[in-house]
DNA sequence: ATAGTGAGTTAACATTGGGTTAATATGAAA
DNA sequence: TTTCATATTAACCCAATGTTAACTCACTAT
């Protein structure tokens, strides 16, 4: 059962129409847009797997869009994948830096965009496994206790929870929204200082050098080599 | 060498082909069905350690094709795992009913769900034979007493019942909830002391040093070495 | 029956340490 | 420099847990 839930965003009527129809007998589910502003309206409403997005739109372009659509939590996980004429190398930088997972070139040939769309889903469905183990340490839900280098370090809930977030995707940055909303939960809301102290705590405990600060955005578990 | 037995049912073949692929990789032996009925033709002779189970699919849902594995005695110790859409939250109580040990949401996190599986399948070689001894104390269900360091200590059931949860893991860290679930049983409730009282009996009598408690998360058997 | 006994639970209050905040310092970027 | 984000420290708060004693109930001996 693959139903994935597909966004397409797409000025051009006829392209929609194509790739819906195709798309739908696939099995997908199947959401279209015809302008960036209605895009981030279905998006958040739909919460689609994967958004396709045209980057030559009238009104709002497609990088702007994206950009948009990421600021919703919910859509965090979602893939992003541009589509672009041929030739308009540009939008790659531009599209991965507003946060594109991939992109498409036009004239679009359907065969290639379904392996592609496979492939993005499959990896993105691969890309979300938790690690929960690095090379030097290793955190044990079961015993609460995370285990560095061989020696038990027991942690308070908080002081754990968070860096198990920080672990299960090790140089990934996570900014302080992610953290909140992971560790202590949307709904309730603490100091902006408390996660510093608690980044202190963990700091203290197990080295100053396995989280770094990327300051302006967030916090990122490394790996110290020694 | 962990040759295990996995038996995965599900009718999309994509997940199928994944999960194969990598359970094979870390060396479990793999058999697959697209459909409940050939999952069960195939659990009958297959014999496999653990059936992981798509709730929804066509002609025979997992619920009822868990019901049919369960009727064939030699499939007793088999462990069945749910596969169900995030929020279909409801399959928790109808699986659990039809004997479901444990269920996994998709979308599908492939070290979550080996973490899963490999936790699983040892409690189960686990939970076959009890550890009900560790090097100072020993728990003796025919007399009903512990005997710590040659000494016995005879113990009231509940607190009986406490402690040898307990030390069936030590150094595991048991919440509130499975405590109660497992001394007391799920349906009873008592108030949120009771548990506190029992732990502060047990500890008079066999020492402080032998329950941990971690704040926010449960309590923990550990050994004390001396 | 009556009283005694002990397990299990509850109620009331005490304590603790995890979690938070406030106040101040530091340091990087503009 | 000035500014803004993060670091640091210590003090504070409170929910989770500890503790004690009383209460209930089943069972037993008188």
């Amino acid at each position: 059962m693959n139903s994935s839930k597909i966004l397409l965003v797409d000025d051009d009527e006829d392209i929609l129409d194509l790739l819906e129809y195709n798309l739908t007998k696939e099995g997908y589910i199947v959401q279209t847009a015809l302008n960036g502003k209605k895009a981030i309206e279905v998006a958040n409403e739909f919460i689609p797997d994967l958004i396709i997005l045209d980057v030559m739109m009238p009104e709002m372009d497609g990088i702007e869009t994206c950009g948009e659509i990421r600021k919703n939590k919910q859509l965090a996980n979602t893939i992003i994948t541009f589509l672009t004429a041929r030739g308009e190398d540009y939008s790659q930088i531009a599209g991965y830096e507003a946060g594109a997972d991939d992109y498409i070139t036009k004239p679009i040939k359907p065969k290639v965009l379904f392996s592609k769309i496979k492939g993005l889903l499959r990896r993105a469905s691969i890309e979300a496994e938790l690690i929960e183990e690095t090379a030097s340490m290793k955190i044990d839900r079961e015993k609460y206790v995370v285990i560095q280098k061989g020696t038990e370090i027991s942690l308070p809930k908080k002081e754990f929870e968070l860096l198990a977030l920080l672990m299960s995707r090790p140089n990934n940055v996570f900014t302080r929204e992610k953290i909140f909303a992971t560790v202590w939960g949307d709904d309730i809301v603490v100091g902006d200082r408390t996660i510093d102290v608690h980044i202190r705590k963990l700091r203290e405990k197990i080295g100053d050098d396995y989280i770094k600060t990327v300051k302006g955005v967030g916090y990122k578990f490394v790996e110290v080599e020694s």
